[in-house]
DNA sequence: CCGGCGTGGTAATACGTATTAGCAATGGTG
DNA sequence: CACCATTGCTAATACGTATTACCACGCCGG
C-alpha cells in the first residue's frame, strides 16, 4: 500500500544536528557524569532536532543494547478459555495493571503460550519470557519444574499465591489463607460449634494446604474437627455424612459446594445457618448464582496484583536483599450462614 | 544475589555443534529455499544441541533483525484507575485475548502511556508502539490527531468502535448502532408510539453520531422525534420535559440515565412501561445497579475483539488489500420496559 | 585439464541503541 | 614552554539474530 517511510533514526538527527550518534543517545539518555559532557548548546541542537521529527527511541534496540525494558510479563496457568476462571482473576489483574501503570511499565501478556497436557508451559521450543524484565505467575497450580528451571536461569519472577521451595525460594505474594481460616474457626467455637466438618477440594496446591492447616491448627479445642472431601455434585450424600456425624458447622473450601450444599438442605426443609452453619474460604473461583450472603472470607486480590508488582520490581532491580515473600491478610466477611449450632436433625 | 550465568546464545550452540551462527539460525527458522541446504546431519547436531541447553531465541534481538515479534499491542485510551469503566472494556479485553491465543500471539497492553490533560496520549517522549507488530486502540473517543499519525508513520493499527477518517480511511471493527437503534425505534413506532424523545450524552464521538443517525433516520415515520441532552443528574427534569411534551418513549443513549429517569418516574407513582417506555443504546460504561430488565441492545463486544485481532493481522501482513472496516450487527435485548403507549399524565 | 554445476556451509553485514576509551582543543600553572 | 586538567565530543564496539553474497569442494562430461 504505503512504501513504508523508513523509520526515524538516532543516525538521522545525528545528521540533522550535526553530531554523531552516540551525543544523540548521550542527550537522549540525560547523561551527565563526570566523564560525560555535553555542550547546552548542542544538546538544544539535538533536542529541537528530535522535536521536529517526532523521533522516538526504538525500544527493541534499546532493549538489546542495555538490559531493561519496562515490560513486566504476565503468565495465567489456567488456560484462558472458554473457562469461567477468567472472573476469579481479573482483579489480580487490575492491581497488576494498576501498580504498572505507576510505575510505568507496560503489561505482556503471555497469550501464545501453547497448552500441553492440558496446562500452560512456560518454556517450549518458542519461549519469549525474554522480551519481559520480569513476570508475574498467576494460577492455582503452578509446575514445580518450572519453577527450578526459572530459579536456575536467574530469571526475575514472582507467583502470585503462596509456593513451595522450588530449588530455592519462591518469591510470591500470597493471601493468608491459615489465618483466615483460623479466625473462622474460632468464630464458629465462640458461637458453641463442637462438631466440625471441613470440605475439602482434594487438591495438593499450596492455597488447599495452607487453608487446611489453619483449620487444623484452630479446630484443637473442638469435640471433633473431622474433613472429607467434596464437590458441588455430592451435595446430597455430604448433607448426609453432616446429619449422621452431628457436625453443625461445614468450612467449604470450594465455595460452589457451599452453594450446592445450602440448596440441598433447603430441599430437605433444613435450613441454614438454623439447622446448619455454613461457611466459605474464598471467593468462588467460578461464577455461582446465589442470593445467600456467605460467612467467609475475601481474598485481597487486586492488592496482591498490586504487590505482586512492587516485589518484582524489587526482584528485577534486586535492590531488596533477603526473601521476598509476603502473605496479606483476608478480610472477613460477615454474612448470615453462621449462627449457632441449631438442634440438626441427626444429632445423637 | 546470583552472578547472572550468561545466556545461552546461538554462538553457543555453534559452538557445541561444531557450525557457524548463520547455520544455527538457519536450521531454527527451518530455511529450506534452493539456496540454503544444510546437511541433514548438520541439522540433527545443531538440533541437538539446542535440545540439551534448552535454547530459544531470545526475541528482543530476533525483533531487530527481521520485521515482526507476533506482539499486539492494545491500548486503552480511557485512563484505568480508578474509573469503573473498566468493566466496561472487559469484554473486548476477553475478545481479544481469546482470538491472540488463537493465533499465537501475545499481547502488549500499553499501561506506560501517560497521561495528559485528562487523555492518554499514545505519542510521547518514549512513546513504545514499535514494540508491537501492530496496535489495537480502545476507547470511547479516540483523538484524531494520533489517528492521523499513525497513518502517516504507516503503523498497523485497528480501532475497536467506527471512527471517521483522518487523513485516509481508519481501519476498524465497530458496532452497527444505527440499525440497532433503528431497529429499536421501529419496535416502538410498531407498539404505536408516535411522540419519541431521544435523550443524547452530548458527547461528539463517532459512536454517538451513529445512535443519533440511526434514530432520526427511522424515526421520519413519528408524530413528534425530539432529542435532547440528559444526564443521570437531571432525571427529574427530564422527566417533567418529557411529561409536558408528551412522549411515551424515550430512548438513552446513556444506560446511568435510563436507570435515573426509571427511579424518578416511581418516586412520582408512575410506572414503567406502563405509563413511559424506556429503550436503552447498549451496554453500561460504568457498573449501574439495577433489577430492571430494559429493552434495548447488546454490543458484541467479545466478537468486536476477535474481530480487531484478526483484521488487524491482515493489515500487519498487508494480505487484505482494500478497505479493513466492519460493522458488527448488536443483538436486540427483549426486556420489560417497551409496552403500549400508556395514558401518560401530562399528555393533552 | 578445463569449465560447469550442484552441495553445504561460512563470512560479513544489517538492525538501532548504549557505552566506553580516547582524541583534539583549550586554558591554566609552575 | 612544557605539562597537565578540563571540556566536548566521536569512533568503535557490543547486544543476538537474520540474511545474503560468496567460497570450497567434489564430480562429471568433454
Amino acid at each position: 500500500m504505503t512504501a513504508t517511510p523508513r523509520r526515524v533514526t538516532q543516525r538521522d538527527i545525528a545528521r540533522l544536528a550535526g553530531v554523531s550518534q552516540a551525543t544523540v543517545s548521550l542527550v537522549l539518555n540525560n547523561r551527565a557524569d563526570a566523564d560525560v559532557r555535553i555542550a547546552p548548546e548542542t544538546r538544544d541542537r539535538v533536542l529541537r532536532a528530535i522535536a521536529e521529527t517526532g523521533y522516538a527511541a526504538d525500544p527493541v534496540a534499546r532493549r538489546l543494547a542495555s538490559r531493561f525494558n519496562r515490560i513486566i510479563g504476565v503468565f495465567t496457568y489456567e488456560p484462558a478459555f472458554p473457562s469461567g476462571s477468567r472472573d476469579f482473576f481479573h482483579p489480580f489483574l487490575l492491581g497488576i495493571e494498576e501498580y504498572a501503570e505507576r510505575v510505568g511499565c507496560d503489561l505482556l501478556l503471555f497469550t501464545s503460550a501453547p497448552v500441553v497436557d492440558g496446562r500452560r508451559r512456560i518454556f517450549h521450543q518458542d519461549n519469549r519470557l525474554r522480551l519481559a524484565d520480569g513476570c508475574i505467575l498467576l494460577g492455582r497450580e503452578i509446575d514445580g519444574a518450572e519453577l527450578h528451571r526459572l530459579n536456575r536461569d536467574g530469571y526475575p519472577y514472582v507467583a502470585v499465591g503462596r509456593r513451595d521451595d522450588a530449588g530455592g525460594p519462591v518469591p510470591y505474594v500470597g493471601a493468608d489463607y491459615g489465618s483466615a481460616v483460623g479466625q473462622l474457626v474460632e468464630l464458629a467455637l465462640a458461637r458453641g460449634h463442637r462438631r466440625l466438618t471441613y470440605l475439602s477440594m482434594g487438591t495438593t496446591a499450596e492455597s488447599s494446604q495452607d487453608r487446611h492447616r489453619g483449620y487444623v491448627a484452630a479446630a484443637t479445642a473442638a469435640e471433633s474437627a473431622r474433613h472429607r472431601p467434596a464437590t458441588a455434585e455430592d451435595a446430597d450424600a455430604i448433607l448426609d455424612d453432616l446429619l449422621a456425624e452431628g457436625s453443625t458447622v461445614a468450612f467449604a473450601e470450594d465455595f460452589a459446594t457451599a452453594v450446592a450444599l445450602e440448596r440441598a438442605a433447603r430441599r430437605r426443609g433444613l435450613t441454614v445457618p438454623g439447622d446448619l452453619s455454613l461457611l466459605t474460604l474464598g471467593d468462588p473461583t467460578v461464577p455461582v448464582p446465589t442470593d445467600l450472603a456467605f460467612t467467609g472470607f475475601r481474598i485481597p486480590r487486586e492488592e496482591m496484583g498490586r504487590q505482586a508488582v512492587e516485589v518484582l520490581a524489587n526482584v528485577i532491580d534486586g535492590s531488596a536483599s533477603g526473601l521476598q515473600q509476603r502473605l496479606l491478610p483476608c478480610e472477613l466477611v460477615e454474612g448470615d450462614t453462621l449462627g449457632a449450632p441449631g438442634p440438626a436433625v441427626g444429632r445423637r
